[in-house]
DNA sequence: CCGCTGACTCGCG
DNA sequence: ACGCGAGCCAGCG
């Protein structure tokens, strides 16, 4: 199993995710510091996540929600919890990700500028 | 060390 | 639309 700390890392981006929104497990491990994680880790992290870590925010590419492969009762929890926060479905069953896509707060780059060079 | 396996993703036919 | 393979990286036998 992947390292508790990089779980944790993975865990404190996922709770950063609000109600009503959703995020990719590509986009949250690029938003996780720390090492090289992956998509794949995160699915893994997910299998663990305890209370206090929305798991159900974090879907796949697309809109896709991949967990229905494995378990079919489990993909319906994770449906019904979304709809309860308001998360906007497609025809096709898929989450609506231009409308209900999380989009992480962005540190703007401040661009250091001396007085002496403007 | 090798190979297989994932709640993954992307590209190609 | 759908399957397949390759990249991905940690864990396990």
């Amino acid at each position: 199993m992947e390292s508790q700390s990089a779980m944790d890392a993975i865990f404190g981006v996922v709770r950063q995710v609000p109600a009503g929104r959703v995020a990719t497990y590509g986009q949250i491990a690029d938003l996780t510091p720390g090492c090289r994680v992956t998509a794949r880790m995160v699915g893994q992290a997910m299998r663990f996540a305890s209370e206090g870590v929305p798991w159900h925010r974090v879907i796949g590419a697309g809109g896709n929600l991949p967990i229905g492969r494995r378990d079919a009762v489990l993909e319906r929890e994770q449906q019904s919890l979304l709809a309860a926060e308001g998360v906007i479905f497609t025809a096709a069953g898929k989450v609506d990700l231009s409308r209900s896509q999380w989009h992480a707060f962005e540190m703007p780059v401040v661009i250091p500028r001396t007085p002496h060079d403007r």
